[in-house]
RNA sequence: GUCCCUAUCGUCUAGAGGCCUAGGACAACACCCUUUCACGGUGUGAACCGGGGUUCGAAUCCCCGUGGGGACGCCA
């Protein structure tokens, strides 16, 4: 009988939800998920002087988009505290964490000089106790830092579910420090108290992560408590190959959203990215929980690929219902200042375009001319309105004019557009573009019957009119 | 500099020593469909980083290079 899993998510309230965070987010979950646990959402906002209560916000909101509900939380690493210093009291009773009174310049000049002798910088362990070893006397009004006392000698390893046995040798790892001058806990701590605390079993995390797990190893026996497993996720890069970094590719996953894209896409997307099942690329969801496993996860870096995403993105448009696409469009024209009541049922357009479009903002694009007054430019017009047309687009006027409300539909609008193309002696594309032209501004556009049908009849004589 | 991780088509990947003449997908290209543009269909080109081992046999295991990434904070 083994325990519930328990997966987290933990990010720090520095800034947005990015893409990696995102597909950290959705693996983690998905392992929780796959077996039957519970994901916790836990907000690591220790740094006060950059966290804030924005980004706490567009976490969330970007764990909302994408459909990663927590079972747990969200809890709030100050809001522990006081939990904290009593572990840290205890560990100070117990031997197994010290003060040290060294001045941060003084490390720093320190690190400064290791670095320059071609050395690692860390901490000489000048305030370690150590049995038999005299330590410095205490100075004045120096509070001091805690500092773990981390095992000497041998070495710390875990085998790894992504990457398999990482081992360091401990005498790679200096004696951090586990609480400030004011006595705030630092990072590596708070993050082995809070996995203690809430039972978390598999710590599915990025990458840059591995070089703290071994100090959270030790940290965690010290407090005789129970390690979990362990996978590292390595790194999205971005379209181009170099590292995504705020001035470069990182973006909000509510870019995506603003971009135009279905959130299950980019799920879609986030999880083929680094993790395989077979030859599968287009999955649901529930499939993806239901097929997920660490073991296959890609150890390597990704780099991440607009094209495919787009193909996803095009591939779930095409399937998604069109009165959830109508609204979509619907939010996006408002946005632009277009009133989507203005139109037809958006629905028969959005089926006409749903095809054809990447993204919503396209779909949008597409559908604008339905329901707001277009302007061809005059370049349109010169280059496809010529004598011949501006005829046969006369003749064809007479004869839409002549169909009835009830009689406006795609087998007559077809048969009218046909007999034009005869009686002008005109070829059916010699019509039909400067057709397009006038009514959408556009030489292209889905079958010119179903346009006309969907555009409605007031609206088709209208702009007929307006330019003939 | 030190430590850690990593390496299959342009990109995401399949591949657990013989199933590999290396498979799929995106992208590219060609053709078909379409009296427009897309969609769709069919097809083509395209990869095991280099060098040593181990083995009857290596894309798969080991070592060394090289490339890429990460870490080395009183940040997380």
């Amino acid at each position: 009988m083994t325990s519930k899993v328990r997966t987290r998510f933990a990010p720090s309230p520095t800034g947005f939800l990015h893409i990696g965070g995102a597909r950290t987010a959705l693996f983690s979950w998905a392992f929780a998920k796959r077996h039957q646990g519970d994901f916790i959402l836990r907000i690591e906002d220790t740094d006060v002087a950059r966290s804030t209560p924005e980004a706490v916000q567009a976490i969330l909101d970007g764990m909302q988009w994408l459909g990663l509900a927590h079972d747990e939380g969200p809890f709030y690493q100050m809001q522990r505290m006081p939990r904290y210093k009593e572990v840290i009291a205890q560990m100070l009773a117990a031997g197994t964490a010290y003060h040290c009174y060294t001045p941060a310049d003084e490390l720093e000049q320190m690190r400064e000089a290791q670095r320059a002798r071609g050395e690692k910088p860390r901490y000489d362990g000048r305030w370690r106790p150590e049995a038999g070893k005299p330590l410095p006397v205490a100075p004045e009004g120096v509070t001091p830092v805690v500092r773990f006392k981390n095992p000497a000698g041998g070495v710390t390893a875990w085998d790894d579910l992504v990457k398999g046995r990482i081992e360091f040798s401990n005498d790679e790892l200096d004696d951090l420090i586990i609480a400030r001058g004011d006595g705030t806990p630092t990072y590596n701590f708070c993050v082995v108290v809070d996995d203690w605390d809430m039972g978390i079993t598999q710590v599915i995390r990025g990458d840059d992560h591995v070089n703290n797990t071994p100090r959270q190893i030790n940290i965690l026996k010290a407090l005789g408590a129970p390690v979990p497993a362990y996978a590292h996720l390595s790194m999205i890069l971005g379209d181009d190959g170099t590292k995504l970094s705020k001035r470069h590719g990182a973006v909000s996953v509510m870019q995506y959203d603003d971009d135009g894209y279905l959130p299950e896409a980019v799920i879609n997307y986030l999880a083929r990215l680094g993790w395989s099942h077979g030859d599968e690329e287009i999955f649901s969801r529930e499939q993806f929980v239901e097929w997920f496993d660490l073991a296959h996860i890609t150890p390597s870096a990704a780099q991440f690929n607009t094209e495919k995403l787009n193909w996803l993105n095009q591939h779930y448009i095409k399937h998604a219902a069109d009165s959830r696409l109508a609204g979509e469009v619907a939010s996006r024209l408002a946005r632009r200042g277009v009133n989507p009541e203005a139109g037809p049922e958006l629905e028969s357009a959005v089926a006409l375009y749903k095809e054809r479009a990447v993204n919503l903002n396209e779909l949008a694009d597409a559908l604008e001319p339905f329901v707001t007054e277009i302007r061809p430019s005059v370049e349109l017009l010169a280059q496809h309105l010529n004598d011949a047309a501006r005829a046969a687009l006369k003749l064809l006027r007479g004869k839409l004019g002549a169909l009835s409300s009830a009689q406006w539909q795609k087998a007559a609008l077809s048969a009218a557009i046909k007999e034009t193309c005869t009686e002008a002696g005109l070829k059916m594309p010699q019509v039909a573009i400067p057709l397009r032209v006038l009514l959408l501004a556009q030489p292209q556009s889905p079958a010119i019957d179903a346009v006309l049908e969907v555009l409605g009849r007031d609206r088709v004589l209208a702009r007929l009119d307006h330019h003939l």
